[in-house]
DNA sequence: GTACCTGCAAAGGCTTTGCATCGGC
DNA sequence: GCCGATGCAAAGCCTTTGCAGGTAC
């Protein structure tokens, strides 16, 4: 279950697993899809989790470094999350026009990835890919 | 030249060529790597060349609308830029220690990529790869 | 002459931070 | 008990916007 992933990491990091970093985990996984660190408050602000939204933000990072959650870059000037397990990691088609997000995974990319790094004798710890355009909906248009 | 290729555009979209336009295009092709709004401006500034910051905010978008300049999310909280003329397309490999950029180059990749674009019958327009990790300096440490 | 463009300053949206208090370990 | 964590509100960035005057075509 995540929530030993995340103490492990915590424990590892020096840090402590409060109160308001297992509700803030639990939240993100209850979530599907994409969420934002303002969604995330407001669900907690909603069910009266009694958790600020400043802990929201520094928890996020937290959840990130320890691999539970990625955080994407939709190119919306705000950083989106989404947790990770059973969600195999995938990037993103996203339209310009009506802002709709495809999700792609293609394994052949990410072992040409793999093979960049090894070449950079760079340690890969995440890596996202977008692909803007416009989808098939919005070119009939 | 680009000024053509720009002056092209903005005829093609109903916009005119100003003189703070086309200011800030000789400003982002003088400039070479990575830049942001911020200091396209400053550098504007440094000149005396009459552009207001909001100018520069506005005027970026074209220049990417019209492939001149590619914009990158290097995840830090804001957008930067890249002339594209003589910088054929290539993505990041970002180091979370030091911040420091790597580029590299794939055709193999972008093959794939419009593959994936075909099957979802998807126009691409750009497209953004980051990779981020530790760079063997920082992983000496 | 008509749209569109610009500069300025203010507003906006997202995120971080200072500080006093609280709470894991 | 110590050092980190939290809440609150304020501050910080980056970016966008309203408006009055200017300008390309």
């Amino acid at each position: 279950m995540e929530e030993l992933q995340f103490a492990e990491y915590l424990r590892h990091t020096g840090l402590k697993l409060t109160r308001a970093r297992r509700v803030i985990l639990q939240e993100a996984f209850r979530t599907h899809g994409h969420f934002d660190a303002e969604a995330l408050y407001s669900r907690l602000k909603k069910r009266r989790a009694g958790v600020s939204r400043a802990t929201v933000y520094r928890t996020l990072p937290l959840l990130v470094n320890s691999n539970l959650v990625r955080k994407l870059d939709l190119g919306e000037g705000r950083s989106t999350f989404e947790h990770t397990l059973g969600h195999p990691h995938h990037d993103h088609l996203v339209c310009i026009d009506c802002g709709s997000v495809f999700e792609f995974h293609n394994p052949k990319i990410e072992t040409l990835q793999q093979g960049i790094c090894k070449e950079f004798d760079f340690e890969m710890l995440s890596h996202s890919q977008q692909i803007y355009g416009r989808c098939k909906d919005c070119r009939r248009k």
